[in-house]
DNA sequence: CGCTATCTTGAATCCCTTCAAGTCGCGTGG
DNA sequence: CCACGCGACTTGAAGGGATTCAAGATAGCG
């Protein structure tokens, strides 16, 4: 377990102060979500929320990577969004879980319980831009991702994964072509709509072709980033897509 | 053109007052929406917005139905989601319209300008609070749209497809299983992620085995719902796909 | 009543999946 | 510290669902 939160020295020292749901905050209303939070931890691997459960407290992503994701009856199952640092986990207005939300690396989460962040929404307008500003944010992800399920081949979905994960730093060394994949391989084809196999194969012919390298599984170097990028099919580069 | 709004009895034929963004205001709420507010019409095809464009509006839809899509450079073109009546169409916090909007059908709206709205909005908690609500929403539907693309067969897109326009009212008899289809094969295809050509053949081996039957190519009538929603591969019918 | 865009249907092809062996890396325990 | 074992990954071959290419058919308009 974590050790309380500084209350003397609110969030000093917090990794995503900045772009989480208390970026607006001037000091006073911070030490009001403060006085509501507490950090929580979860291992790799274990679920965060369910789908169908119901919502008894929200939070931010301290550190770590989860996925919310939906499986079918037959097992099936996509992930439509990962949540990272500074993302924020909840249905506002929603009573029941929509998706299931799992831990894929260790997550930290600052966690606030429903019924007083709620009365805290309405005494806090800055708390409720950002939450609407965050919300536009995911939305125009998750709709640049549907172009990519229903129009993206294979190669392509591969492309634009690799450079989501480089933009969105998961960056693992100082020349800043290196980095960790934080998913596995069934991980990846989950949230792009492929299987593990295919996944697979294209990862190693981009291997082959000299666009990227591989040194261990989970860690990769960006060759050739025009390459990566113009296989990504994306025109803009460095869209909003999380 | 349309005449003005009435602004002795605001919005008290309006079809979307309960549902649109001034769902929750109160009557001195709308008188202030009302003054900023002007309807505007555009015909079947022609388009709203383009991606890029600056936003100098935001609106809700009064009546018909428009399409939000993104076109690849190649052309591929993805509908990440039908914009109907009630529905919000305006980034807010955003500068730039991030995919195209076309009017599918005729289309109405209630148009604000961009500033005296945003200005209304810090001034009015109602207003921003059911926008957040609605920008939940549609996150909502965007993700189990997400599903539907990564993870269905085509056979399931269409009757997913077929079970949201039945939901979401394009009714267009007493019995309550007859509907009209509001996009061609085509719109459809770009909705689903698949070609014309195979939503074609779907629709017709549907309408062979007996779940649906067409008259005219936009009339379609539900035959066997429990084999729609069987084969629609949710097992939550209903579910939040706007 | 004829014309045209939209839609249907057929046949061939292809990309991704499925099924099936292997291989590798990593953590554990000897 | 190394061998072992298992889960994660790679690779191959066959199969299938959707696409592509190509004619026609039909509705709905003028």
């Amino acid at each position: 377990m974590n050790p309380p939160i500084n209350l003397s020295e609110p969030c000093a020292s917090c990794g995503v102060r900045e772009r989480a749901i208390c970026a607006r905050c001037d000091a006073s209303e911070l030490s009001q979500l403060v006085a509501i939070g507490t950090h929580v931890d979860f291992e790799a691997g274990q679920p965060i929320l369910w789908r169908g459960d119901e919502f008894t407290s929200f939070a931010s992503v301290v550190s770590g990577v989860a996925a919310l994701s939906r499986t079918m009856d037959d097992g099936r199952t996509q992930v439509v969004g990962l949540v990272l640092p500074s993302d924020f986990i909840g249905g506002l207005g929603r009573e029941y879980v929509d998706f299931d939300v799992t831990a894929v690396t260790n997550v930290t989460l600052c966690q606030f319980k429903k019924e007083p962040f709620e009365e805290l929404l309405e005494r806090v307008p800055h708390l409720a831009q950002r939450l609407l500003e965050m919300a536009m944010d995911e939305l125009n992800a998750a709709r640049e991702w549907m172009v990519l399920l229903g129009r993206k081949t294979a190669r392509e979905k591969i492309a634009t994964f690799l450079a989501m994960i480089a933009r969105r730093s998961f960056q693992s060394d100082t020349d800043g072509h290196e980095f960790d994949l934080p998913l596995t391989r069934e991980e990846i084809a989950d949230f792009l709509g492929l299987t593990y196999e295919t996944v697979s194969r294209q990862l190693s012919s981009m291997k082959k072709e000299g666009t990227i390298d591989f040194t261990g599984r989970r860690h990769f170097i960006i060759k050739d980033q025009e390459a990566l990028e113009h296989t990504s099919g994306d025109s803009t580069p460095n869209s909003s897509i999380i």
